[in-house]
DNA sequence: ATAAACAAGATTTTCGAAAATTTTGTTTAC
DNA sequence: GTAAACAAAATTTTCGAAAATCTTGTTTAT
């Protein structure tokens, strides 16, 4: 863990980021506050006070209750009218509904992509593929791995394999069930439960070939399959 | 058309609405005009001008900003930072993917719902049923019937089928779906195309029927051929 | 002791002015 | 005539203070 690298979703659509480059404050808050809460660095449950958050973002008002708002849409904040937001509580009904809900969207995904990719898309996901698995076979040597960097590998991976799909929708949908579960792994991380334990290269290889192969049915399992192990052994870390 | 009603859409729980009774600004001004673009008063495309809204809406910048910044999420406005807010536009492809989205996030709730659902979920279907099949034939047999008022009924209906599915996300996902596909019924309606050849009231029988006789396929099936029907009918007004 | 009533403090929400940026229109240079 | 340069107007975005509401702690009455 070390660098200063920023958040790894900046490009993501929910964020209703811009199409040109220009950037508001509270863009900014937007995307650094997101990243704050997927992290874990602003902890579940944590009521998010303004006064604290001014200082911390360096931002008045306006722009910091425009990232609430916007986050509140994609269950990262939680709010009560006059009583202000909180972290999103994580639980394990919540973790399975999330992955359940990601393996119906992705899944259907996964499936229209096959049928509609080119070759750009195959040359992207092996590419995605190639840049993930060097990185986690290097942090898996024990190296010092940049975790924003690996996350951003790791999004650009699942990105990758439904980005074909043809839907706005389904990709919004998984970009935002993305950064819900993914709140349940760094999680599982930080507090050292050794996801490591599965060899996950292996299981994206497969599912990789599957794809390229154009088998939808075997993809959509084998993402299936990934999904709910990966689920279960998260499982263990959460009390509720 | 007549009444004073508010939106049908009060208890949404995509809106975020507090679970206390109490309402900001915020969230007057983000329901009245989330009806106010899904009915078609603020039509597709129109720029969201804060000077306006503050008169239409008699509120500041900020309970504005909120709202839209909500209503972004659910993809009825979009923006671009430092160029404001416009009502989200309306166009086929967007109504196609939108109710491929709906047909896959729907099916699976309503699978869900048929496994899940007890004697309250049925009888809350059949009262939801007789309900909206009344307001449907009085207004069939060219009576006065209020339009606010008529939708929730419609909408009571369609979320009463899948309120038993078991999952807050499938349920969010529908109603956000509802309402995006919804303005394309409303402005269809608006422009007096009639969408009332069919006999609506004699399908939703039959998805009834399927339901509460616990056949997931079929009640899928039929609720897909439903959403397809109007899809296509809706299409002739869209010109592109 | 318990509960209602009240006051003080903390926090959220709202407002309107100020700052920043885009848009529109005009002028100038080539 | 066309395009760059600039100025004026319109609009969005941000700020900080004021208003409204919730929270906490104390007092008072029963």
């Amino acid at each position: 863990m070390s660098q200063v690298s920023p958040s790894p979703y900046a490009d993501i659509a929910v964020g209703i980021t811009p199409d040109t480059g220009k950037r508001t404050l509270a863009d900014t808050v937007y995307d650094r506050m997101r990243w704050d809460i997927v992290r874990g660095e602003l902890p579940p449950g944590m009521p998010l006070r303004l006064e604290q958050l001014k200082d911390r973002y360096s931002a008045g008002f306006s722009p910091l209750r425009e990232a609430l708002n916007r986050l509140q849409g994609e269950r990262l904040v939680v709010s009560q009218s006059l009583r202000g937001f909180v972290v999103a509580p994580l639980s394990r009904d919540e973790m399975n509904d999330a992955i359940d809900a990601r393996i119906l969207v992705e899944g259907e995904a996964l499936q229209r992509a096959i049928r509609n990719g080119g070759d750009a898309w195959e040359a992207e996901i092996l590419a995605a593929a190639h840049e993930l698995t060097k990185s986690l076979r290097r942090a898996s040597d024990g190296f010092d791995v940049d975790m924003t960097d690996l996350e951003r590998r790791h999004r650009r991976f699942h990105h990758a394999l439904i980005a074909a799909c043809g839907s706005t929708r389904l990709l919004r949908m998984a970009d935002t069930l993305y950064m819900e579960t993914e709140r349940y792994r760094l999680t599982a991380l930080h507090r050292s439960v050794d996801l490591g334990e599965r060899d996950v290269c292996t299981e994206h290889e497969a599912l990789v070939r599957a794809v390229l192969a154009r088998d939808e049915d075997a993809a959509a399992a084998l993402l299936t399959e990934h999904y709910r192990d990966t689920g279960r052994q998260m499982e263990s870390v959460l009390t509720a």
